[in-house]
DNA sequence: AAGAGTTTGTGAACGCGTTAACAAAATCGT
DNA sequence: ACGATTTTGTTAACGCGTTCACAAACTCTT
């Protein structure tokens, strides 16, 4: 017996590879980009251009989701955005709440590259009570104390952690009390949580010493050449 | 003949792992929380506890640097937080430019998180008039049109850009034009770089997109149990 | 001093993701 | 109608990264 790829207990899914998942958004944005342009059709290598990627893979990802090519055509453009779209959930719009209001936190919720990609943010929450009632974009600050009545109300299943690393653990505890089941972490810190809650992390701080590595080894190249 | 992990011509550089490389700041992190707490000495055990990782990928990491733990003791604190900082040049402070300081611009410009991990701001750009001039962070916002001067006279290697999808390309070309070498690219962008110059992109609506994705499977599973 | 207990460093197996290569299937030109 | 051409979908090989498992090396107790 061997368990390919978490397949759905109703078998309709086809568990696609994490590294394909990741790709998707960016091949769905390359298929808008190509649709303003008026392109109706493409082939995998000018998609793959687009996304840059490599054609292969390409093919190789849009293979798990299905067979919705044409040989010797191409992909109508229209088309593959749509399976594309339903496959990642984005007929749908999914509300987010934001943790943490500070400087990155009111950039996050002022972001216009959210809601053209299917997600609204749908509440803020800080913990500071000089904070709770003000209005950020548009959006009046709750507190902390009344996330879980929130995310009940609005049926929030992703939060975002914006808040400095040594409240994110509380906030992430918060957050998946309330019933989140998805959370991506902002904070520079390690947070646990149960099986069945989703967590990504991205670390500002982090690309920039990967970056600085690379940059050391080029100027200590140099100076030996 | 096989090359083997990009080795400097030097062949003082052992050659890490990219994956590797991603870690080690984390672990530097790691290292920074025990040292706080008074630890002397740890565990790979312990580290990688603290750093979320498998205490064996975390040994064999730390095996690409050297050999800096003691069998049967563990890894000196302070000692191995040393190594690890010289590796990725974290015993020098690195210059960064921004550009764009719209909102996301901003708030990265006044994120703690960077000074302490040897990241400075040290300028910012952005190519709209009304903008030039004013004060962020303390820090006054100059012209697009002068990143080239700015980015000689600092020696500036890093480079963040925090414009619109639209001027991605057109600021990594400047960028690029003034002699910055690694680029840190939070637009929803793709951008084309000569060989030699880095990239890392941070995308932060593909990150919720991914978690939508799970969050649709969730609910399907449930719906059909 | 010797045996019991720890913990590192690493060789080897395994699994996932990427890429090349090609057969299958469509269109196009004559 | 048929051969040439295009392009997909997929299989197989390859490479990288992860993890297990264990010998080597150290400390501690008696």
């Amino acid at each position: 017996m061997t368990i390919l790829r978490t397949p759905l207990a109703d078998g309709s899914a086809r568990g696609i590879p994490d590294a394909t998942v990741a790709r998707l958004p960016v091949y769905l944005r390359a298929l808008n980009a190509l649709a303003e342009q008026g392109v109706a059709t493409c082939s995998s290598n000018d998609l793959a251009e687009n996304a840059g990627v490599n054609p292969a893979k390409l093919r190789k990802d849009l293979s798990y989701l299905g067979s919705y090519g044409t040989r010797g055509v191409g992909y109508d453009v229209e088309y593959l955005r749509y399976q594309i779209a339903r496959e990642i959930g984005q007929t749908q719009d999914w509300d987010v709440v934001i943790v943490g209001v500070g400087n990155l936190g009111s950039a996050l919720s002022a972001y216009q590259g959210f809601s053209t990609r299917g997600i609204r943010v749908a509440a803020l929450v800080d913990a500071d009570p000089k904070r709770v009632g003000t209005t950020i974009s548009g959006i009046t600050v709750s507190s902390l104390d009344d996330l879980t009545a929130i995310v009940e109300e609005r049926a929030i299943s992703i939060g975002i952690i914006a808040t400095p690393g040594e409240a994110a653990q509380e906030v992430a505890d918060r957050l998946v009390a309330a019933g989140v089941t998805s959370i991506l972490n902002f904070a520079p810190a390690l947070v646990q949580v149960p099986d069945g809650v989703d967590v990504r992390k991205v670390d500002l701080s982090i690309e920039l010493q990967i970056l600085a590595y690379h940059e050391q080894r080029k100027a200590g190249k140099e100076a030996t050449a």
